[in-house]
Formats: C-alpha cells, structure tokens, sequence
DNA sequence: TTTACATATTGGCAACCGTCTATTTATATG
DNA sequence: CATATAAATAGACGGTTGCCAATATGTAAA
C-alpha cells in the first residue's frame, strides 16, 4: 500500500459519520436501508460515504436484488496494522 | 477515544507530506530543520503538519534552545491498534 | 409495460485543508 | 542591546469535502 492509498484510506477514516457506519457494520453484514435509519443523513450522502468505504478497501458489498449489503472487508484489519508498520515503526503488538 | 478524536487522528494521517514526515521519524528523534531538507515544503507549512501530528498525539516534541526534535510518540502503535478494535470489530492480532 | 421502491449520480453551496508569503516570537550570541 | 537563526502565527488563495434537493438508474412485481 503506498502513501497514495494510505492518503486515501485515512481519509474514508476521517470523518465521524463514516466511522458510526463502519461501528454498526462491526456486528455482521447490514443493508443500506438499515444504515439510513440509524444515521441522521440522507439517502444520497450514505451513498456517498459507503463509495469512499468501499473504494478504499475497508468496506465489502454485495447486491441483492434491489438491495446493496455492506460489511466489512476481510483485510481491513490487515491495512490498519500495514499503516503502523509502515509508517510508525514497530511491528504489530498484541497490546490487550 | 472518542470518535472525534479519531476523526482528528485519521485526519492527521491522511495527508502524503505528513505520513512522509512519519517515516522519516520512524527511524528515531529528528529536528525540524532537518526535516525540511527532506520535504519539498517551506518551513510555515512544516510547523502547520507538526502541529497537527503533535495534537493528535502521534508525535512528541522536545525544544532544545532553538531546536524542536520530534519524534514518533510512545502509544502511537496503541492508537492505531484502538481503531481497529473499536471500528473494525477483530480483535489485535498478529499478522506477519 | 407500468408502477413502486432501493440505490446511484448530478449539481450546487458552505466549510475545511494544504500551501504560500509576510511577519512575529523565541532563543542564543557578540 | 543588536544581530542572527529556528520556529510559530496570520492572512490569503485554490482545491477538496460533506451535505442536500433533484434526478437518474436499476430491479422487482402487478
């Protein structure tokens, strides 16, 4: 991953909407229909923000029918330990 | 950490000058000067990322006369770490 | 095919961000 | 104090971002 798409994902990361998004898709799979409810924005701008989740990498998605289904992606945890492996030095810890 | 917080720390990340600025700190303490050498910005814009990164807590300063030194800050690795379990649901994991 | 509904795209606006030049502040030294 | 140097701050400008209303597209069912 280079600093491009590192750009890239921080910025998916860099905004509060996005993240409740990325919280509620934490617990499985979720319609987009599902996500508007629970977000005090409109159609449109969720369809913006799941664009940018999903271009980056962090977000996976799944038409069906007339549905979109959104969850995250296998390998996002993966690309958040790559940025601190890459970019602040130590390897990844188990810190619990 | 709140999401806010994050916000602000994600937001510190998303920017190729900075997560340059990063790497370079990687390897150890360096002063601003020298830092500059490395970048093609002009010295207002540096102190602009600087701050940025020292208030999102990534970065730690130390004046010494008139010589700041930065470097990466010691729960910088947590931070990263904490994004990942509260947004992205795994828990930490050891991946190499 | 017509209707209904879920989602995507367009276009516009205010706010934010990265950058610069110019200036100020802080610190050391003659 | 006067001078020199390192860093911070102020102000401005173009580009980007988040948001919405309006519209378009895709899909299922009547």
């Amino acid at each position: 991953m280079n600093d491009r798409e590192t750009v890239k994902l921080c910025k998916a990361l860099a905004d509060e909407n996005r993240l409740k998004i990325l919280r509620l898709l934490k617990n499985g799979e979720l319609c987009a229909c599902h996500l508007l409810e629970d977000l005090q924005i409109t159609q449109p701008t969720l369809s913006h923000h799941m664009k940018l989740l999903c271009d980056c990498g962090l977000v996976d998605y799944r038409k069906e029918g007339k549905w979109m289904h959104y969850s995250i992606a296998e390998n996002a945890h993966e690309k958040i330990f790559a940025i601190n492996a890459e970019y602040l030095g130590k390897e990844t810890a188990n810190d619990t």
